[in-house]
DNA sequence: TTAAATTTAGAACAAATGTACTAATTATTT
DNA sequence: AAATAATTAGTACATTTGTTCTAAATTTAA
């Protein structure tokens, strides 16, 4: 492996069990047995292996929601395998989540990124959401209004899970993921058609 | 204003506006117009400012919250005062939200204490859900454990909705208040009985 | 094999930060 | 009025940080 793929393997190591603010590229470096000096030959601004761990971050997102876009029918175990696939993903790179302001205020184009895809996300969820109701996963009688509503729950919920479990239970790894992704479970329960409703119960 | 609580404002408004990384105990010194010394002569360290802020915070939400414990039956529309006012309040102290990680890393006081104070929380609002199941508002066909998902979802909505707003709409004030009130309405939404739902409708 | 390019180490710098220290000023008490 | 206590300004210090610079070492190309 190169130098540049190990300082980014470093950082994200370093990163996720210190945070974000206490990780300086000294520490990084010293952690790998390098100089300073070299690492800043990679990376001539520190905040450049945030900005790339991010956008890494980004694009695997990307392909997670793609592959269930594509589906023609979706039903509550493709959500399910969904959303556990989505919270490793967002486990793996939990320090973007654990200090998402802070490394919005401190990179711009990071924060821009986010705006610009939480709007494109907004509409890929909706319309999984009429499949959803086409296919009598969801209730009918819901409101456009509170489908948007639980578009934005799920963007809170999904990038501050971690947070929330930094700042109460601290599970980690695997227990993490499973304690909430039974939480989205849970969500999705009153929103379901009774029918839909009776199968969920079996699976759990 | 003594010293002391005019140090306490002026950080409370650093800290809203430039974040609580960027803003150091000289920043507020400064926009004060004291010495950094007598700034350290009332805060020896400047994480007691923090706590003394968190501390504030936690201390007036817990009134809220006692205000609602204290109702024998509890509707809508005390549920919807009830969530706009502990917005508010959240916006008041808004830099402790969009930083809570942080700062519960930085304080670890502040991490205990939030900690210990989920846990209460966590009971009294299963209760509150109790009496809004009995009076008819909430259905009665929701297992435990969905209500139980559904406060953590309201714990994490609750704690990050102003973070969630920094990174993309980045409303100010009442606006920013108006469409996350919005937002909690609509997440109790798909819990109501039919009954309910038909009151909640003509009150928006 | 020699020349050129890349990578690396290590030192050095300037800025910032938290906080301690000293002395002066102001307020309070006796 | 004198003595004591509280408050304040200003300076100073040690540490940390991001980054730059220089020169050496290593790799690659010719």
């Amino acid at each position: 492996m190169d130098t540049k793929e190990r300082i980014l393997k470093t950082a994200l190591e370093l990163y996720n069990s210190q945070g974000v603010n206490t990780i300086t590229s000294r520490h990084i470096a010293a952690k790998m047995g390098i100089s300073p000096g070299n690492l800043h030959y990679h990376f001539k601004h520190t905040d450049e292996i945030i900005k790339t761990l991010y956008d890494r971050l980004s694009a695997d997102f990307d392909v997670i929601v793609a592959s269930v876009e594509a589906l023609e029918e979706v039903d509550l175990p493709m959500i399910r395998s969904f959303v556990i696939t989505s919270l490793e993903l967002g486990y793996k790179y939990r320090f973007i989540f654990l200090h998402f302001v802070e490394i919005g205020l401190r990179i711009p184009a990071v924060k821009k990124d986010y705006a610009a895809l939480t709007q494109r996300r907004e509409k890929e969820f909706l319309s999984i959401f009429e499949k959803l109701k086409a296919s009598g996963v969801f209730r009918p009688d819901l409101p456009e209004e509170v489908l948007k509503a639980f578009v934005t729950q799920i963007f809170i919920v999904g990038d501050f899970w971690l947070s929330n479990n930094e700042l109460t239970l601290k599970l980690k790894g695997s227990k993490a993921i499973a304690h909430y992704s039974d939480i989205f479970s849970s969500m999705f329960y009153p929103y379901l058609t009774p029918a839909a409703m009776q199968l969920a119960k079996g699976n759990e």
